[in-house]
DNA sequence: GCACTTTGGTAACCGAGGGTCATTAAGCTT
DNA sequence: AAGCTTAATGACCCTCGGTTACCAAAGTGC
């Protein structure tokens, strides 16, 4: 995010313009859902007619992708910080796989997450999977640290293992809805805890 | 399936085609993806015209419905019928579970699983909610019989434990595409181990 | 055997919505 | 001022889900 000052270029006039159409498109995808969107109710919100959509976006499913990825820099993001201490691997593993539950339960991420992503196949942007495969791999780094540094089980497999826990945390994303009693952060203690418990020493 | 001998009566006639567009639909929207499979093409398939489809379904969503239904059928079924052993608690638990995973991937079913589940919405044919409740209340109960009977660690919530471990599986039907090596019944070995092994004793 | 309903199908059509394109208005550049 | 580029518009097309009027054949009562 990136803010301007005094006069902005043609550019950076463009690139904002960009980043506000996918904001939108990610509230109003997350909220309604992908097939409940038309392109007529998200330029009509931003203003504009629906063809000048297509000048920042290919296609519908493109803005769809566009939207996905911003939510996978977030995501990115938030685990790579959280994983950034100093503990343990344990310690760095529990902090990235909380950071990333929360991450994905907040509210316009959610449905995004949980209803959006089956629809990135692996043919679409690269970019996308880029991000996919970047994730995974901070997770498998850890788990091998953890082994290394003595804070993980020894004998535990690295790609299964890092399977097993995505898998837990993203179904969250699935079953989690607001209002259920229990905070995100409670839950992301919860099953962060539970996940891990085969893996501690 | 019920097989029919001599001349079936009109009531079984409309099944047995009722079933056929079930089957034809299944097919193609888990190999093609709900969205690129258009009416036309179930009909043409079928040798019928579109209209025809609806006087067996009444909007395309609920094709999708009875798709997945006949889906979550075959899923109780085989987790159910893992489960009838008579071994201890923790096993049936991963005879089940290796069932669950195993029907998951079967061909038709996978594309069905992982990309059209996120469609059914809460606000869906209470007979698909219900099969959910089902397997989710079977995994439940295997897990309190197993602290029973002391085949699994006394300490575990079956409620978390059910969430984490059937979020495990429900990855893999996410990230399995055929071709990768693995055969389902080793995936579904390997995932079940990985998956219970915080909880054996 | 003949009217008469019921069932299952068809062809034609409708409207919503994704996507395209010629055109125009508003800056830059020289 | 002239010419070029960019961004937006509005009218249009096409696909596809869904509806409706109509028809043919199978069952049913007389």
């Amino acid at each position: 995010m990136t803010e301007l000052t005094g006069f902005p270029t043609r550019k950076q006039l463009r690139d904002l313009k960009r980043r506000e159409i996918v904001r939108c498109a990610t509230v109003k995808f997350g909220t309604e859902g992908y097939e409940n969107v038309t392109l007529e109710a998200i330029a009509t919100e931003l203003g504009v007619t629906k063809a000048a959509l297509y000048n920042y976006c290919s296609s519908k499913n493109d803005l769809l992708m566009q939207c996905y990825e911003l939510g996978m820099d977030l995501l990115v993001d938030a685990v790579e910080t959280a994983m950034a201490g100093t503990g343990s691997a344990a310690e760095r593993l529990a902090a990235g796989l909380k950071a990333y539950i929360v991450t994905m339960l907040r509210p316009d991420m959610q449905y995004l997450w949980s209803y959006t992503r089956p629809m990135v196949t692996s043919g679409d942007k690269r970019s996308v999977l880029d991000s996919r495969d970047k994730l995974d791999a901070m997770f498998r780094n850890v788990l091998n640290a953890g082994i290394s540094d003595g804070s993980l089980r020894a004998e535990l497999d690295p790609k299964l293992a890092s399977l097993v826990i995505l898998g837990a945390a993203n179904w969250v994303g699935i079953w989690y809805r607001e209002g259920g009693g229990q905070s995100p952060v409670e839950i992301a203690a919860d099953v962060t805890g539970e996940a891990l418990r085969g893996y501690l020493v």
